[in-house]
DNA sequence: CGCAGCATTGACAGGGGTCAATTGGCGTGG
DNA sequence: CCACGCCAATTGACCCCTGTCAATGCTGCG
């Protein structure tokens, strides 16, 4: 298991909500108040699978997990990361068949939230309504940059952006993980990145020469959070935090 | 100009969002009743600006737009294409700063609508509220599946792709401009799907081959659809329209 | 009818893919 | 505590898809 606090409940999720929205101190024990399941899962579990309904909300409290689609020869994308304290899936909340799987990319911790709850407490309080798009509008905000990251930039620069970008988000919902290792194999990153496992390695090795990252046996971690910026090509403009100024001006940078 | 229907209003929004939500009459007649001022566009006019804040819904009625991100270095890369009848912008209602450019591909036709309101229009009416989220999960759906086309297919199967989704979607909610050619470049075809103009050039001419497209001049249309899909091994699941199962059978594959 | 921008073509280069063999880390069971 | 076995990581050789560069041809518009 990945060395991090034993969740409490749904404190992370909301953590990552007060990150982007308002929400009054009723809004936030409603929130608290929510009943939920807690379920543990090995890596690779299928939590949704494409093309089936699903009627619960599963929100993750530690571990990484993803979602991915399939070529018909075979070939696999990732096309979003959820962290600790994401809400893996508001989109069965509004369609019915989900275009996509979510697994689990290594061993997790679930809270799971029936979706009628979830729809009782948007009915009711509609702040918390607006906080549950704006995750879905920032998830998309996401998936942009990864086109862009995927569609015009090489290895080097992709893979350094997509560890830039754990790093920043990371540093939002989950800052106890800021520091540690990156839970993610070489396969997985060439999941993520749209490149082969092979041409991982190689970009990797680059990135460990420029210092960028260190690494250690089968670990790897931020070397230079700065020069990796450089290398990425990155501003975290696209995560809309709040404080995305203070990014920007490396406040955060020797986090 | 495109050669199309000059719009009556927002009949080509209320038929884009009847196609994913079931709307009541009181609510159609809610959108029509819409105040909204019409505006031309030349192709290149910028609608919204990264970095800045927007407070109008600008709805497509005629031509395409696109939204689009940069590299520090000029690679560009077009990371959502919008057709007539298409809402341009829901994101501005909830966050403040957009993170990409919205940009006119040709000369288009928008309605522009005071975001206020449609905030007004979507607190009073719950089912309204619901179809403008459906419609920006919807535009995430497809963001995923354009991350899937981009890093795991190649240009024939990933160009295929874009002309066979361009092609349903056109169906839905555009159906006189489905037998109509595609009013795209190939360099702005290179920009949605990271690729270069010459890549574009040379893989057109395969499609060609292939019986898949066919081009006169300047002209690109579809020559075989079915053909087509099985390039791109297309399905269009992704979409989320109601009759999917219409498609996938091949009900519209004559159209 | 001439220009500007898009399309086309060829030659060449290189980033990243493919294949296959080897190494190394690490959990398991003896 | 060590040996085994499995899966991830590493490495090298080679190739091909796509990018780059540059020249030429079209085509639609003023």
């Amino acid at each position: 298991m990945p060395p991090e606090l034993a969740p409490r409940g749904l404190d992370f999720l909301l953590r990552k909500l007060l990150s982007h929205s308002l929400l009054s101190t009723d809004d936030q024990n409603a929130i608290a108040a929510l009943p939920f399941s807690l379920r543990r899962l090995d890596a690779g579990s299928v939590i949704i699978r494409e093309g089936e309904r699903c009627d619960i909300c599963p929100i993750l409290l530690s571990g990484f997990a993803y979602r991915h689609k399939m070529t018909g020869d075979g070939g696999r994308q990732i096309v979003a990361l959820k962290l600790p304290g994401d809400p893996l899936d508001f989109q069965s909340l509004y369609l019915t068949r989900a275009d996509h799987t979510v697994q689990a990319l290594n061993p997790v911790e679930l809270a799971v939230i029936p979706n009628r709850e979830i729809e009782r407490l948007i009915m009711a309080r509609p702040s918390l309504s607006r906080a549950v798009v704006v995750d879905i509008l920032i998830e998309a905000s996401i998936g942009r940059e990864w086109l862009l990251n995927i569609g015009r930039r090489n290895a080097l620069a992709r893979l350094a952006h997509l560890i830039c970008e754990i790093h920043y988000r990371l540093a939002i919902s989950a800052t106890s993980l800021v520091e540690s290792d990156l839970p993610v194999t070489q396969e997985q990153l060439a999941d993520l990145l749209g490149l082969t496992p092979v041409h991982i390695n190689r970009t990797l090795k680059e990135l460990e020469r420029a210092g960028a990252v260190a690494r250690a046996g089968r670990r790897i971690r931020i070397g230079n959070l700065d020069r990796l910026r450089d290398l990425a090509d990155f501003s975290d403009l696209y995560l809309h935090s709040p404080d995305a100024t203070m990014h920007d001006r490396g406040v955060m940078a020797g986090a």
